[in-house]
RNA sequence: CGGGGUGUGGCGCAGCUUGGUUAGCGCACCUGCUUUGGGAGCAGGGGGCCGCCGGUUCGAAUCCGGCCACCCCGACCA
């Protein structure tokens, strides 16, 4: 394929563009790979459609690989099956719902569960239809709270998603290993970087679920990884739990008038100033934080909830909320204070918390206050705090919950070294879903015993737009798109240096016996001086630029490497098979 | 949804406080000449209901009110 710049499709910018934020956006705006349609809608342009393309063909391929199989659903959904599995209401604000002329409801799908489910359905009753694994690649609609950062949070975007349906929990662990499998595949041709992290807590059960994600730090979800190799999501990280310490010479637990000590740093320094600690200052981990919270559940219930964490550390509410799913997590306000006189803001204590106490208020404590920890914390009395207060001595939480923010060196839960805190773009989700949707819509199939069992299924994602924009985002430099060749829109970028007669024929020469051996060429062939075309080879990011130009006069060109920056000359006879060999191997 | 901000040719911006000729600059675009290895020069040109609606006024891009859109921070986000 040979493209012409004189009539490409392109216009590129100069200026960044003012609501562009992240390098890769701005490039690929200025480059005229996309342009904004309107808030978290974009266009493709040619050049954006080709990267696009290849990208999906990977992705394509690789399902098809493994034995997936292509289907392809409508976006524009009717209602009733998201009624069935409740998801026309969980999904709030989010999804994109209208209505057609009769008043029907419908949605624009942001995923596909329940379409893929009902279809299985609608064709397969027998266990010995399954395994069986399928996907499309489909425009998605999520009406985002705030659409941002270019292709990464779109309101609509391309992602392929597939569905493995098997009769038992086996055959689900298989199928969900094969389609992992698949993805590292897929991330490893992409040439995009990834870790692969737990997504979900090992306390809540078989269902397994990990994340690729891919390290940049202008990446939306913080993870976690150690240098044993542990990595996981920053709510699925578990706390390693201390032993217990001996208490036996920790002093009777006694009040102290504590004035005008709301918070955790006021506490600590009226405690240093008037009752210092024998050994060493008090610091904000000698405290003991309680912090409410109100719980509110689908079904509307509303639960208070105390959660304790050590005071040198904030409550985490991804990881708070990610604890108490399906409840939401909503601050607690001074009317809901008024509803538990027990309760004394700022000065709230484990006496006063814990199902059996006063207030009833279900008490859950951080994992690392375990048995003989000893701390200062709330008297439930307006400027008085406990001293020497022991845990599993003075108080005892209902239990514990991994609700403290993680830090950077904390423990690694598999002993495998100092956590670091990262950032990534979340490209892939794979997903043992069970039979959540398979009890919904009733998706049944006899087994060898002719009894109906319930199907199990597994939801594995990858975001196709975003993944193109997660590989801007981490080859672009400040030249530019840097494309891996993978995906690059051509091989080669042929920029003409020159009007001289000879040079155009050269140039002209080469660009198409490239085109004759395959090669994708992009051929500058404007009338614009040397700088403009070096400068917009630079921004498109086309892995080999060629430059045909007064080093013609000796017979050579001179080949660039984007990437590197490095130039080689070249004889103009052995050009066609020196890039070849580039571009090939 | 809370806070902040911005809407002026395709892109980036000035003008608005203090209302008053034909609304301006850079880039991009068109024509001509010169130029051609790092975003060229000169000359000439085309392109704007100044986000929308209403109000004040002899007169509104500019002042007032309402609405809409968009952006940023946060909340939210299989």
């Amino acid at each position: 394929m040979l493209r012409r710049l004189s009539s490409l499709f392109l216009r590129t910018l100069r200026d960044d563009p003012a609501d562009a934020e992240l390098p890769g956006h701005t490039a690929l705006v200025r480059a005229g790979y996309i342009r904004r349609a309107g808030s978290g809608l974009h266009s493709w342009l040619p050049l954006g459609y080709v990267v696009y393309r290849k990208v999906e063909q990977i992705i394509r391929e690789e399902m098809d690989r493994m034995g997936a199989q292509e289907v392809h659903f409508p976006a524009l959904l009717p209602r009733e099956p998201y009624e069935a599995t409740g998801r026309w209401e969980e999904y709030g604000d989010t999804l994109f719902r209208l209505q057609d002329r009769r008043g029907n409801d419908h949605l624009l799908g942001p995923t596909h569960e329940e379409l893929f489910t009902l279809l299985v359905k609608d064709l397969y009753s027998s266990y010995k239809d399954l395994p069986l694994s399928i996907y499309q690649i489909q425009t998605k609609y999520r009406d985002e709270a705030r659409p941002r950062a270019g292709l990464l949070r779109a309101r609509e975007f391309v992602m392929k998603d597939s569905y493995s349906f098997d009769v038992d929990d086996a055959g689900l662990g298989a199928s969900y290993e094969q389609l992992r499998a698949a993805y590292i595949a897929t991330f490893d041709r992409l040439g995009l970087d990834y870790v692969i992290v737990d997504a979900m807590s090992g306390a809540m059960g078989g269902s397994r679920s990990e994340e690729f994600l891919c390290p940049t730090p202008v990446g939306e979800d913080t993870f976690v990884r150690s240098p044993g190799g542990y990595a996981a999501n920053a709510e699925a990280v578990a706390t390693p739990v201390p032993d217990p310490l001996p208490y036996d010479d920790v002093p009777t637990a006694h009040v102290e008038d504590t004035p005008d000590t709301p918070t955790i740093a006021t506490l600590v320094d009226h405690a240093n100033a008037h009752l210092p600690r024998e050994d060493r200052p008090w610091t904000a981990a000698d405290m003991l934080k309680n912090v409410l919270v109100m719980l509110t559940y689908p079904d509307g219930t509303r639960t208070p909830l105390a959660v304790a964490v050590p005071g040198d550390r904030d409550v985490d509410d991804k990881r708070l909320a990610a604890q108490v799913e399906p409840a939401r997590v909503e601050p607690f306000t001074d009317a809901d204070f008024d509803a538990n006189p027990a309760l004394v803001k700022g000065y709230i204590g484990p006496a006063a918390l814990g199902e059996d106490s006063a207030s009833g208020v279900r008490y859950l404590a951080d994992p690392r206050i375990v048995e003989g920890t000893r701390w200062v914390t709330g008297a439930n009395e307006p400027g008085r705090h406990v001293f020497d207060l022991v845990c599993g001595r003075d108080f005892t939480p209902d239990g514990t919950i991994e609700a403290a923010e993680v830090r950077d060196g904390d423990p690694a839960p598999d002993g495998s070294g100092p956590l670091e805190i990262a950032r990534g773009i979340e490209i892939g989700h794979i997903f043992q879903l069970g039979r959540k949707y398979a009890e919904a819509l009733d998706l049944k199939v006899l087994d060898e015993n002719g009894k109906l069992v319930t199907v199990t299924m597994g939801s594995y994602g990858i975001g196709v737009s975003r993944a193109v924009a997660a590989i801007a985002e981490t080859t672009v430099d400040e030249l530019g798109l840097c494309w891996p060749r993978i995906v690059a829109p051509a091989d080669v970028h042929l920029v003409i240096a020159g009007k001289d007669e000879q040079v155009v024929a050269a140039a002209e020469q080469l660009a198409a016996d490239l085109d004759a051996v395959g090669l994708d060429v992009l051929l500058d062939d404007r009338k614009a001086s040397p700088g403009v075309k070096f400068k917009d080879a630079e921004l498109i990011g086309i892995p080999t630029i060629v430059v045909v130009g007064k080093r013609l006069a000796d017979g050579m060109i001179e080949v660039r490497d984007r990437a590197s920056g490095d130039r080689d000359e070249v004889a103009v006879d052995s050009a066609v098979d020196h890039l070849v060999e580039i571009c090939r191997s």
